[in-house]
DNA sequence: CTGAAAGCGCTAACAT
DNA sequence: ATGTTAGCGCTTTCAG
């Protein structure tokens, strides 16, 4: 096993300083008969820089965490996050870098976990997600001075940097679209009330419900985002006899479907459905979901993007804001076209 | 904006040297009362080491990559990678090493991101999915020198590392299960046969059904993974008025539901289903699915701890292989109680 | 435009 | 048990 290929060897085969090499690798002023030769070498060898030496000398390591605390069973079940990754992979990858992921199990690893994640040297920045209200992670990023950005909306919105949809905005559509259609008694299958979108969603559906001289009373349950979650408070939500509902996310929604065909009650005819995501994909269910779409994907780039300008030393924190748009369907007995904008 | 502390100035601080402050870090032998108070010093300053250092010195990065070389669109349609990430993810986290994630778009960026893989000095290995037959990316790591394990059966398996699932032996009970309700007109949607999993899984079905008896004749469709390849499979096998359908994987098997009930039949009456993956939520789908069940998460724990031990310096390729069951549920229109063992 | 030299912060012999 | 000394491979002034 001979030894790996450095700087100096390259160097001394192309007849010139380690310095020269480093310079032609990175893109420094070289002649370009020198840098031809040294190109030359290096195709020949294959000599690829070393990663941790680059980063020792630098101070940047290249890659940028993405940091998910939530509990791992349910993670993936709903479709969310990995449409996060993907847009953070994709734009992270676009930038030259590499993704590390960061996944907090339930186990009591967590702390060890968080911590690794702000080990000086590992990452240049990280993004976070998923966060709950209060949750100490947010503190710890700003405590060890590692540069990140949140998707979603945090606790003190003033001193970080942050991309999140405007889920009150959407939210607002969903009960519009639901008052326009004439129904009179909806509720609401509400997100966690420690998440930023849970409370944005719920508050953001109530508005609209005011707006339109509505209100849900006690027709209102909580989930926990699972599919599980959605279908006991769907069944749940059913002794009130509502004519409308708004479910927070498009998982809670194909449980909350099921509840309603368990109850032999038909959606749309006997309640009307619209949700939250727009991220199940619609011939999965019957009725297709009407659904508030919210553009993950983007949202993990530009994530990523303004991750890299943090880094970069980006100046007054800013904040991202994407617009949701509303699919109708069928589930909302709506009878607009498919996939009309909000 | 402080310097960072170092080792020496934690061991200056504690009137011990460096190399002492380095063996209480890394649990060399230190007097009980020398180690206090370098504990006491590393605690109140908060010092954590330099990640990139430790790796440049000690030659070892404590980070894993997973790379997975699929078209980013249909990635996490399918939950699958979603389980092996989580699988991957907690037995890395486990170990106390970081994950990173090397996701392939179909951009023509391809090239560098493999190439980003094999970077001396970022990874100490990776582990390696998803990949077609003849697929580049396994010769890559191979010359590149870099460990790595297979999840799924390589080409030449002789020199390789992996863990699968026995594919084989998991259709074939399928077929046997479905022989056993007297099906007499079994159809195939297979998987794609530029994979293994798709390779095995056919010839596993076929084998078991020939065991039986029975053959698909030309009632044989390939999917490519996909839910709606799965609807369009069905749809056009349903002209060979098959009774039983082995769909090979859940995800194309809801889409076959789709095709049954749009042709106006009933599954299980008319045709039985059953599927390959175990992953589909069974309360997803009417009826609920009957599946053979691969233990994906636990396929990810194995690949990290096996990839730790090839970076340890395994001497033998070690195939690991785990084996399937059969979850019987309402779609095959067995009698059979559900989530009975195979 | 190029080379020499000084680290980056850590580990790992090797001494003591 | 602890300190000393050499690097790990690269970037980056600083000279020339």
């Amino acid at each position: 096993m001979e030894r790996r290929l450095n700087l100096e060897d390259v160097g001394r085969r192309a007849g010139v300083s380690r310095s020269t090499v480093s310079r032609v690798v990175n893109g420094g002023h070289v002649s370009s008969e020198t840098k031809r030769r040294v190109e030359a070498v290096i195709a020949e060898t294959g000599y690829r820089p070393h990663a941790a030496a680059r980063s020792l000398a630098s101070n940047s390591t290249g890659v940028i965490g993405l940091v998910i605390p939530s509990a791992a069973g349910t993670l993936f079940d709903d479709p969310y996050f990995g449409r996060l990754i993907l847009g953070t992979s994709s734009a992270t990858n676009e930038v030259g870098m590499t993704l590390a992921l960061f996944l907090f199990g339930d186990g009591p690893d967590e702390s060890s976990i968080i911590s690794r994640v702000v080990t000086p040297g590992l990452v240049d920045g990280v993004i976070v997600t998923a966060t709950t209200r209060g949750d100490p992670l947010i503190d710890h990023m700003q405590g060890a001075n590692m540069p990140f950005v949140v998707v979603g909306r945090p606790d003190s919105a003033g001193s970080t940097f942050c991309v999140d949809v405007d889920n009150r905005a959407g939210a607002r559509t969903a009960a519009r679209h639901l008052a326009a259609l004439g129904r009179s008694r909806p509720a609401l299958i509400a997100a966690p009330s420690n998440t930023s979108a849970g409370i944005d969603r719920r508050n953001g559906f109530l508005e609209g419900l005011a707006e339109a001289g509505l209100s849900v009373e006690d027709r209102i349950e909580e989930g926990d985002w699972s599919q599980e979650s959605g279908r006991t408070a769907m069944a749940r939500l059913l002794a009130g006899q509502p004519d409308a509902v708004f479910v927070s996310s498009d998982r809670m929604a194909v449980g909350a479907l099921r509840a309603v065909s368990e109850a032999g009650l038909n959606c749309p005819r006997d309640i009307s459905v619209v949700s939250f995501d727009g991220i199940v994909p619609p011939d999965l269910t019957t009725p297709r979901l009407t659904s508030v779409v919210q553009p993950v994907t983007e949202v993990g780039e530009r994530a990523v993007r303004l991750l890299t300008s943090v880094i970069g030393g980006a100046a007054a924190p800013e904040h991202v804001v994407f617009q949701t748009r509303l699919a109708v369907r069928e589930s909302c007995g709506g009878a607009a076209p498919a996939e009309t904008g909000a």
